[in-house]
DNA sequence: TTTTCATCTATTGTCGACAGTAGACAATGT
DNA sequence: ACATTGTCTACTGTCGACAATAGATGAAAA
């Protein structure tokens, strides 16, 4: 008999996916409440299942949930900012610390082509891929250590920073520097020393973090 | 006016924290199931606010969730266990040895009479008592930092510790060595050098997590 | 005018009922 | 015996209504 991933869709998903893509596409503004009676009426369903979604939303960070009030889209201060930053740092740098020896030659030269085509996209502008392509590029230094816990972790962090991404990122580095910052860690891992890596990647993300603090506190 | 915290309590929160308690207590083993129903004629209150109870503890990591079917209590793989230790303590471990000048030499006392405290719990098998107080000493460490992203992740694994702690913690230390580990830390911050507090957070975890790990392994 | 207090309104919190599903079990046909 | 199909049941998923609250508005008092 034929079988597929046969998905079983809830409402509840379905709405915090149009949520998600809401925020994502800049139709609600941070700060602003999503009422629940809105969403309702707008998608002819009961509150029943908006409200899981809301939850949901509301558990990963991107929502921020008052008792009583309502529901908003977190508004994210600059020390929210560099907190988000310099925890990814820590998580990430210590996953990739004791999972490089798991990274072989391939994975290597891999990573350092990505740095070069990095520079490219940057250099085209082609920031959506940039950032897919960045993505890619620090999930393989967490996901091969195998530990979920901190693969979560580090997975809802992404989603935080990616509220912020298109609006900061292109005014961050030069392609150059992008290439250059990431063959950084690359080199660190070739070095096979765990406290190096470790060092190398919290300064990645604590230097970006600095950087789009100061840019939010200059009201950019 | 007088003003003070006052609690908005909504039934969703008491009703997550007695389903946590009753976890912790024992009254619920992994891969049992936790009816929405069940708890709401024995609670006598409608299933809305327990769904969102159990939408939360869910998000926390502590409870599984398969739609249509069901609500289950989480049961951890050997590997899942030694994991969140491990993440735990690196979150811990750079929390601590960011925020250790802002504890003054009254937290550092409070801190050593807390382990003398926790020595006393363990003798009389207060288990329910010991495990908060563990809690507060720990939260001491690294609620200081100033950083709630990490503040959050280390909260959420947390509450995933004591769900293997209360089964196992009998079997782990003796009540003078809880306190010896926990004295251990403390000295470390004393000494004001942040790889030291780092090291020995993680070490203090990672013990721990590989000792509970191996009892799961042994079918203990 | 300013402060206090009651009222009103919009929104969330909770409820009880019903719809839909997964899994167990029995009935059926081979 | 075995697979298939149909029922039954115990849940979860969703609904629409009502209760309770926070904040706004406006009236009354100083």
């Amino acid at each position: 008999m034929e079988q597929g991933k046969v998905k079983k869709i809830t409402y509840k998903d379905r709405v915090a996916e149009f949520i998600y893509k809401e925020i994502i596409k800049g139709n609600i503004k941070p700060k602003e409440q999503i009422k629940e009676t809105h969403l309702s009426e707008t998608l002819n369903i009961s509150r029943a299942p908006i409200r899981e979604a809301l939850n949901e939303l509301t558990s990963v960070g991107i929502l921020e949930y008052r008792p009583h009030i309502g529901t908003f889209l977190t508004d994210l201060t600059a020390d929210d900012i560099l907190n988000a930053y310099i925890t990814r740092g820590v998580l990430e740098g210590f996953a990739a610390s004791i999972s490089f020896p798991k990274l072989t030659k391939g994975d290597i030269n891999r990573l350092y082509s990505m740095c070069d085509k990095m520079e490219m996209l940057a250099e085209k502008n082609e920031n959506v891929k940039l950032i897919y392509l960045g993505d890619k590029f620090h999930e393989k230094l967490f996901s091969i250590c195998g530990n979920k816990e901190l693969v979560k972790f580090t997975k809802m962090l992404s989603m935080k920073s990616h509220l912020m991404f298109s609006k900061y990122w292109p005014k961050l580095y030069l392609p150059k520097q992008i290439n250059e910052r990431h063959k950084k860690i690359v080199k660190a891992i070739e070095s096979g020393n765990p406290k190096t890596i470790e060092r190398e990647i919290r300064n990645h993300y604590t230097e970006t973090g600095k950087k789009i603090a100061k840019l939010k506190k200059e009201g950019v």
